[in-house]
DNA sequence: TTGTTTTATTGAACAGTGTTCAATACATTT
DNA sequence: AAATGTATTGAACACTGTTCAATAAAACAA
């Protein structure tokens, strides 16, 4: 039956097509200005046909925020041929930081927007454990070379993901102007400098 | 000139009632759930009169967004009894976890929307850099108590800030589900004490 | 007490939002 | 060619923040 086929890729095209004009839209006019009616101009449909192929608005933005972390991830994935776990664990806070200051948009969605989780325990939700699993395991490694010593992964885990993410949250959320500093990188950066020794110590 | 006087009472006292209108929506229904005709039928009056006496829904949000700094500092400022500056610390930032735990709505506006700090540079944002110099002058202290050494001050105020917030931000936006943990509060408390034992080595 | 001017409030309207749904066009099957 | 199922449209609904002419109420002037 190669009819039903490819009824089955074209619908699965023009979920991809509404995913590709909503990525579009999201990233250029941000999630504020990212109307359901935007979505459809950008793609020359009718806003109707979107509430055809997605559920609602959640559902779209639950793929855009996986995707948001399948990139991060990625790029995080990069400093596995950093041996040294310890040396990896900073690195990766780095590479945390600098993907929120140059995927805004994602960062939002993936942390600072309510919306897309509310609804579904799933698939949206697990690829975000995925990404934590990733920093606890290296937690883990860090405390087998010796780090750490008597302490709880998963608070430490939690910690380490709430300071670096506390830095992300105050840049995309603009609550850095109460801090004397020429930009917002270079106060990033050496906020978690700063936080980088304290991990030093322990 | 008792009616000139008298006038502008009734008008401060209509302000006051918006607001006080508005507070009470905001805090029953969340900031999504907040509307201007919400706000009005709250306070019996028509959508429209809100402009008369506020510029937008920001300068509301803004008024809200003070209040919520000024609660904090009076909580904070209860510590000012503890005499050692680094116990002062460490309780200040478990008070702040406490204040957003017991008051979601009002962290929600201080440091996870944008829109209230959009317009002004003004008031709305003083009270902000208040809390950030009550905050800043504690780690002096420390240092100046022999803690924190060779440690750029404003980079160190801006990480423990952004770890506590941190902590408060994942709270806020329920992006906790992803650890394993019996409550929030327990989470974030022990997520906070690991924090602590790495300052206390610094 | 009149008339006039200021001030405060209303309610309709505008342009936007997410979402639903009857009507329609199209593709496939009979 | 007719009937069936699937995809798309566009109008409608109930919202949103905001504006504004009309109106009511109060204060001032004659």
């Amino acid at each position: 039956m190669g009819i039903t086929e490819r009824k089955q890729r074209e619908k699965q095209e023009m979920r991809q097509r509404i995913l590709n004009g909503a990525r579009k839209v999201f990233l250029q006019n941000g999630y504020e200005q990212t109307s359901m009616r935007n979505i459809a101009t950008e793609i020359s449909y009718s806003a109707g046909v979107i509430y055809f192929h997605f559920k609602d608005k959640g559902e779209i933005f639950q793929e855009l925020h996986k995707e948001g972390f399948s990139l991060l991830l990625k790029q995080l994935r990069v400093l596995d041929s950093v041996i040294a776990p310890f040396e990896r664990l900073k690195a990766s806070g780095r590479a945390f930081i600098q993907f929120a200051q140059e995927n805004k948009d994602y960062y939002n969605l993936m942390f600072l927007v309510e919306e897309p989780l509310k609804n579904s325990e799933e698939s949206g939700f697990q690829i975000a454990k995925e990404a934590i699993k990733y920093l606890h395991d290296l937690v883990l490694e860090c405390q087998q070379a010796g780090r750490f010593k008597d302490m709880d992964s998963e608070y430490l885990t939690f910690m380490i993901l709430s300071a670096t993410h506390g830095i992300c949250a105050l840049f995309c959320k603009d609550r850095t102007m109460s801090f004397e500093h020429k930009t917002n990188k270079e106060l990033m950066e050496n906020g978690y400098a700063c936080f980088v020794s304290l991990l030093e110590k322990g």
